[in-house]
RNA sequence: GCCGGAGUGGCGGAACUGGUAGACGCGUCGGAUUCAAAAUCCGAUGACCUCGCGGUCGUGCGGGUUCGAUUCCCGCCUCCGGUACCA
């Protein structure tokens, strides 16, 4: 064959590395580990997406690249196949998520094989199967037994037509996605882990891992550490009607004290029933009722006016002695600090705001600002607080907490935003908790012997209707005895979060077959934690948050000996696609770009395929309207997603792999452009004419020897290439290659010597076409076993090099100098350039500053 | 609002620790090949002035530091991502 088809050559060997298990991993082999990992999908009916292709292409070549640099590389892939679309599509079809899920791995593993990449899959993993979810039940054992996990009411997203839960994705608005029925918030039973108990190693470990500065900035807003100060402020009997109580609050500003003005409880606290007078309780009783009924993104996202009522009661300012109303007010929540605040309007936004709605008093206690007109949230000097005043607010802060402190009137606090983490569904498609409830309220875990619990077969997916899991129907098997007692037991009926798979999988991967336990704790030493681990940006809290603390839950328990799972993560960008753009009016009349902006037009879409090109011009496929085009996000509603399939039949596999790569820096967002994967599919094709021929080998090729130049080209190219490979910079890697390639194009001969490096460093970019390349060049298969290309700085040096000159900082000529000139040699042959002595004639040189190698520059008078 | 990131040719992007801005690719133009076209190969391609040699301007905007700034500092603008009453 003489030209390049990827067709002819792909699937050869994909089969070929199947078959001669190229990429199977020896864990115990002596070699130095590298664990390379991508987050695994969820396998979802619509397949893979260029997204994904970028990511994983990613992985491949670097476990591609260390493999040739000697290492043994552990690149695995599974699926994350528990969750909600397989369910819902249940609900529709009846089709029982497995099979569903089933269909779905089926596509996606012959996508991903099609794509080349070097998985062993003899460590394939799937959330839910049995002997994977043992272990991730056996881990939940590990937590309960910790004390980590407990049964809580928590309010939950309850949908009464639809008689389920829903999760927070599922609710718009107030109403269910599916169908707009209204979403009410009910407490429920739920299983909770106590994440927040380890809030400060999350916190705290950030620092001894490898990723980049916003990632780790993200997982530190989300704990939301902050230091401050819990301070009991006494109810005034007298006006609560008697009651002795404590309101206890957090601030982190307790410098600020003597400027609290009011209190605030949260809808919820406790303490409002008690306090409340008996005239204001309607109001308050009603006020209470309204803030329930609002889910938490209604309560927080329509922040423009505060509300609240008055209780009728004061607390007493234990600095001043002082009668403050206590008010509710659904601006506090009831889930951080205290479910408290002392309200300090002078030096808070919100609280500034607050009382200029309800006239509240305003105390300045730190000049410098004007607190009629506005809370003045910065440092300045402490007023109107007698023993604080004179100091500044840090200083402040410290002679507060201490008096407090000796009072016994607070102390020194730190509280966190992280929450527990609601670790219960209401679904089928989940891991079932190994956990009984007795008839006498015993909650009984299951004995590790009976792991796994396994999903009973079902007949119905749809909900119980009292807002339990579908599994609450199935009398057979939630009916069952204690373990303990032999008494007559019910099975928890929720099941596990999506999370929880993901969780651990990638402990599972070093040692997927283990019938004994998770993973082996030698493997676990050698091979944790994962070198490189690369996905999209949507987990970068979450996922990540959650696995880092199961990870530490493991380490306490000596599962594992490592204390970070992920030692380095990268997010690879998105990739935007093109959208055609037109624009129509309430009579449905197609309008074009001039009616942008008009608000009387919707704006709408052309599906890429319906474009009629007019030349180079968008057309909308039925009227004589230019479509306006704009990149943004890939999504089927907007008819801009590029199939990677598509791709692939049109142009290959390697050039789809090489051109997303190409783009720009993996971490970047960057457009889709369909003319760019021509363009590496011709770079790949003029490779393929430089080596192949009709005969086999290209007459240009020969056995000789490299020349001087000719060898500097290539080892300045291995330079780049392994330089740029190792530091994920694939983009300018690949533009090395082309380089060299051009470069070499130029000659009228090219020795194999001078070749077969070219085809090594491009195998883990473009494998497929590197294998089949190897071989006509006559080495035995596989490249993939081959040795990365060594490079040669000697053979890189050149006897003189090209220096820039320049006169006052401005470029002037360059000049060929020897490699250890001094400023004199350098100076003189400047001078000798016309083109640069004549902006030297007839001026002082006032001074010459030469870096060997950089510059030359003339400062003249 | 707050936090994070980014603004470079017609387009995607390059430029290591301040040292020839625009590598590489796309597109466009020209040439070769062809009966012709596609494909391929070779060359040109930031803007402006100039017949040409050459020159001036140019990395979002305005300042600054420096012999020299895409790179460092100060002040803005725009876009993207995250987050949002967290006391």
């Amino acid at each position: 064959m003489s030209e390049f088809s990827p067709r002819d050559i792909e699937r050869k060997w994909q089969d070929f590395w199947e078959e001669e298990k190229t990429f199977r991993t020896d864990a115990a082999s002596d070699k130095e580990p590298f664990y390379v990992l991508d987050m695994f999908p969820y396998p979802s009916g619509a397949g893979l997406h260029v997204g994904h292709v970028e990511g994983y292409t990613a992985t491949d070549i670097m476990a591609r690249f260390k493999k040739a640099r000697g290492f043994e590389v552990l690149h695995p892939m599974g699926w994350d196949a528990f969750g909600l679309p397989a369910e819902q599509y249940a609900l529709k079809t009846g089709t029982h998520p497995r099979e569903t899920t089933e269909k779905n791995v089926e596509t996606f593993k012959g996508q991903l094989k099609a794509l080349g990449f070097a998985y062993d899959w003899d460590r394939e993993i799937n959330t839910t199967d049995p002997d994977y979810y043992r272990w991730t039940q056996w881990i939940f054992l590990k937590l309960y037994e910790q004390g980590l996990a407990y049964i809580a009411e928590v309010p939950v997203n309850w949908c009464p037509a639809l008689g389920t839960v829903l999760a927070n994705e599922e609710v718009i608005d107030g109403r269910s996605e599916r169908g707009g029925h209204p979403v009410v918030r009910k407490p429920m039973r739920q299983w909770m882990l106590k994440i927040t108990e380890y809030a400060d190693r999350l916190l705290d470990d950030l620092e001894i891992i490898d990723w980049p500065e916003h990632l780790k900035e993200m997982q530190r807003n989300w704990i939301g550490r902050s230091r401050g100060a819990e301070v009991d402020f006494a109810v005034d009997r007298s006006s609560a009607g008697g009651v002795e109580a404590n309101i206890r609050v957090f601030t982190t500003r307790p410098d600020t004290l003597f400027g609290a003005t009011y209190m605030v409880l949260a809808p919820e606290h406790p303490l409002v029933d008690e306090v409340t007078s008996e005239e204001q309780r309607q109001a308050v009783d009603a006020y209470r009722e309204k803030a329930a009924l609002k889910s938490d993104l209604e309560r927080t996202e329509l922040q423009k006016q505060k509300s609240g009522v008055f209780t009728g009661a004061y607390a007493i300012n234990p600095v001043n002695d002082e009668k403050v109303p206590i008010w509710v007010a659904d601006y506090v929540l009831y889930g951080y600090g205290t479910g408290a605040i002392m309200a300090v309007p002078g030096h808070d936004d919100r609280d500034w705001e607050f009382a200029k709605t309800y006239d509240i008093d305003i105390v300045e206690v730190i000049s410098g600002g004007d607190v009629e007109e506005e809370a003045h949230t910065g440092d300045g000097e402490l007023v109107n607080s007698q023993f604080l005043n004179g100091l500044n607010v840090e200083d402040a802060k410290e002679k507060i907490i201490s008096w407090l402190e000796e009072k016994g009137a607070g102390k020194e606090a730190i509280s966190y935003k992280l929450r527990d983490w609601l670790f219960s569904r209401q679904r089928y498609w989940g891991e079932p908790f190994p956990i009984v409830h007795c008839e006498d309220g015993r909650i009984v875990a299951l004995p590790e012997e009976q792991l796994p619990l396994t999903l009973p077969e079902v007949e119905e997916y749809a909900p119980s209707g009292t807002g339990e899991s579908p599994l609450a129907t199935i009398d057979e098997w939630v009916e069952t005895t204690c373990p303990d007692t032999g008494e007559p037991a019910r099975r928890e009926t929720n099941t596990m979060p999506q999370w929880a798979g993901s969780c651990w999988y990638y402990l599972r991967f070093v040692d997927p077959h283990n019938e004994e336990a998770p993973i082996d704790k030698e493997l676990e030493k050698e091979w944790l934690p994962v070198d490189l681990y690369v996905g999209g940006a949507e987990h970068a809290v979450l996922h990540l948050l959650y696995a880092r603390f199961w990870h530490k839950v493991l380490f306490d328990v000596g599962v594992v000996s490592t204390k970070e799972p992920f030692q380095r993560v990268v997010n690879q960008g998105m990739i935007l696609g093109t959208s055609y753009v037109y624009y129509e009016d309430a009579d449905g009349e197609i309008l074009g770009s001039e009616a942008e902006g008009r608000d009387d037009v919707t704006q709408k879409t052309v599906h890429v395929d319906k474009v009629r090109w007019e030349g180079d011009a968008p057309m909308h496929p039925e009227a004589d309207v230019k479509l306006e085009p704009l990149v943004e996000k890939m999504s089927k509603s907007r008819g801009n997603v590029v199939n990677p399939d598509d791709v692939i039949s049109e142009y290959g596999a390697d050039s789809l792999r090489l051109y997303e790569m190409f783009m720009g820096p993996l971490e970047q967002t960057k457009p889709w452009d369909p003319r760019g994967v021509n363009g590496v599919h011709r770079f790949l094709s003029r490779i393929w004419r430089l080596v192949c021929d009709e005969e086999g080998l290209s007459e240009k090729v020969t056995d000789g020897e490299a020349d001087e130049e000719l060898l500097r080209e290539l080892h300045r190219a291995i330079q780049k290439v392994t330089e740029d490979t190792e530091a994920l910079r694939y983009n300018t890697a690949i533009a090395a290659m082309m380089e060299y390639v051009n470069f070499i194009y130029k000659r009228q001969e090219v020795p194999k010597v001078a070749i077969t490096p070219l085809v090594q460093m491009l195998a883990p970019y473009a494998p497929h076409i590197a294998e089949e390349l190897w071989v006509r060049l006559g080495h035995e298969p596989s490249v993939s076993e081959a040795q990365w290309p060594a490079y040669d700085e000697e053979l890189i040096k050149e006897d003189t090099y090209e220096l820039a000159v320049q006169v006052m900082g401005k470029l002037r000529g360059t000049i060929d100098l020897a490699q250890d000139a001094d400023e004199d040699a350098a100076v003189a042959a400047a001078r000798a350039v016309e083109d640069i002595e004549k902006h030297l004639e007839g001026k002082e040189i006032r001074r010459v500053i030469f870096v060997p190698g950089r510059i030359l520059n003339f400062v003249v008078g």
